[in-house]
DNA sequence: AAATTTATCCAAAGCGGTTTGATTGGTGTA
DNA sequence: TACACCAATCAAACCGCTTTGGATAAATTT
């Protein structure tokens, strides 16, 4: 059932059944209720392409997921931003288009989705420090929001973030006032923007209170439970091992437990962790008492809060790049206890 | 730069211009080379939704994700599925488009993705046993494929599936040739397809020996570390507690592990895990041996396959509708052994 | 009563492509 | 030389919608 079909079946020109349905003044009452029914009861609904040829609008919004290519890797951290960023483009009767991008070839990808004009404006995921895409899509004229920030970008631009510095300062101060000097930091990739931020408030904790964080402390890769795990394990068993664990993601903090445990240490008491926690639907970071200590924000609420962001600049484009920074909660659990005495 | 102002700047008719793109064979090769390098200056690539449109075909297809509405959990699997999908895609030029859906109005939102007609198939998943949504895709004439399968659906219908049934069935085994025989099951929610499947297999493996397996160790919940771990630790301070645990996701098999450990007991040795594994990028079940015996499958490819049977069946609407069946391998990990001989 | 408004409705022109059905000039053939 | 045929190109229709710019009749002013 189309516009053209429905129009002759109710005997009206196409015209005003358009306006009846998207709610223009020019339409008697009378009519557009009829008009209502009928499109109910042949369950029309009008065809996207056509309208948004017609209108301009897509009502689509892309997002960008960058697939690494040596890794085959997928950040586990997607799907519940997708699902915040789903509920506002569903209330707001907007398609999400998923595009994977092997991360060699990003700019090509953005030009073409670009000229192919199937999206009203995209969200720009995993920013590294030194960002091309964002001068890029500024170039190309296409709006964007960026979930995270990249430190190194001169103009300003929309964003959604989590103040990971603050975040994992204050992290590394709790750990520091429980009296541990050696805490390892496990870090996702340090060219990823999240993960440069995180370690410069660890070592700004340090930094404050006069020490320096052992170089050989601070490991940063991609953030699988396996090189968390190999990791600890490797520092555990260091002459001087460390005391302490400030770990990037609760996959990652599940690695590193379970080389603790591995090693007959206790977590919590042998030895320390502080981990952030995404708030990921099938990773609670539960119980009565947390599991871990941890800082804490929602990446699905990032979602929600980066697609509202585009959707405004999609409907007033002259307006001010908008930017969001959460502070994440810092919630004790039961993986911190005081440093022991070295014997 | 559109077709016209193209076709305009090469003092040549639109369809000269839009034929040498497409690789029509009306063209001189002369004027088709001309026509390419002009378009790859100008940075030309054709709109999408006017040449869906013209064609009738969108060159996308839609991913219908149920969205728990009291869990508001978002399946950890989707991540990699789709990466696998998105290969293929991307390589045959389709788009993907996300439609979050509630469990409570999913087939309004599938009579909306046929009528306003944005894509031109769709993977369904996360089926249920008696999946209303097969019947009601077949009557609208939406092209789909199903990962997973529904066991009541009656119809023939494409789908891509693990051989959950045989998987359980010889995991189950497993554990019973290592001395278990209270082995406990931590399962999906069992109106899921594959979970409902996989608890045939564990039972099948016990009544094949004559052997029946104690209800009081069956659960079936979302799939969730804590929930694993809770259940575990549940079972494991009954009177008479499980010797094994067979886990329907490695998410899962961490909380059992956690829970383990909380006890004081050693996994692969005072008790056997099995866990079913995806092969999700950010959580390998890795190490030389692998840390936890499983039954495994990747779902990335199942993504890839899922993705190339339905550009089939779109490229060709008389086919047949097209089935696969991977077998699960078993792998032998550290987190299996005999069963202790009973005080 | 004539002139304006106003309330409804409609025909037709896009939107940016693809595709059908000519039209042209040049070749091959009888 | 005349005819058919082919290769290359184009004008125009079409996909399904929105939107501009009338048109018409009724209501209101003057």
């Amino acid at each position: 059932m189309n516009l053209k079909e429905l129009s002759t079946k109710l005997g009206l020109s196409q015209t005003t059944v358009s306006r009846a349905l998207n709610g223009y003044p020019e339409v008697s009452e009378e009519t557009r209720e009829k008009v209502r029914r009928a499109a109910e009861e042949h369950n029309y609904r009008p065809n996207t392409r056509a309208r948004s040829l017609a209108t301009g609008r897509t009502m689509a919004i892309g997002h960008v997921i960058p697939v690494s290519t040596k890794h085959e890797m997928v950040n586990p951290v997607f799907g519940d931003f997708i699902a915040g960023a789903g509920e506002v483009y569903s209330r707001e009767g907007y398609d999400m288009v998923l595009t994977l991008v092997e991360d060699n070839n990003e700019e090509a990808a953005y030009r073409q989705i670009k000229s192919r004009g199937s999206v009203d404006g995209v969200v720009v995921h995993g920013p590294l420090m030194d960002e091309p895409r964002i001068p890029l899509l500024k170039k190309i004229g296409l709006p964007f929001v960026v979930h995270g920030r990249a430190t190194n970008a001169i103009d300003p631009y929309s964003w959604v973030d989590m103040n990971n510095r603050r975040a994992f300062e204050r992290a590394t101060e709790l750990l520091l006032d429980l009296g541990h000097r050696r805490i390892a930091l496990i870090n996702g990739l340090e060219r990823m923007d999240f993960a440069f931020r995180r370690r410069e408030g660890y070592e700004a904790a340090h930094y404050n209170r006069g020490l320096t964080p052992d170089p050989i402390l601070m490991c940063s890769h991609e953030m699988t439970e396996l090189f968390a795990h190999d990791t600890t394990a490797t520092l555990l068993s260091q002459p001087n091992p460390p005391t302490a664990f400030l770990v990037s993601s609760m996959i990652c903090a599940l690695g590193v437990r379970r080389a603790i445990e591995e090693r007959g240490l206790i977590m919590g008491k042998d030895v320390s962790v502080v981990t952030h926690d995404d708030v990921l639907s099938y990773l609670r970071n539960g119980g009565d008492v947390p599991i871990f200590t941890a800082t804490r924000s929602s990446v699905r609420e990032a979602g929600r809060k980066s697609a509202e962001i585009l959707l405004q600049m999609i409907n007033d484009p002259t307006r001010d790049p908008e930017t969001v920074l959460f502070e994440a909660e810092l919630v004790l659990g039961q993986s911190t206890g005081p440093a022991l005495v070295r014997a």
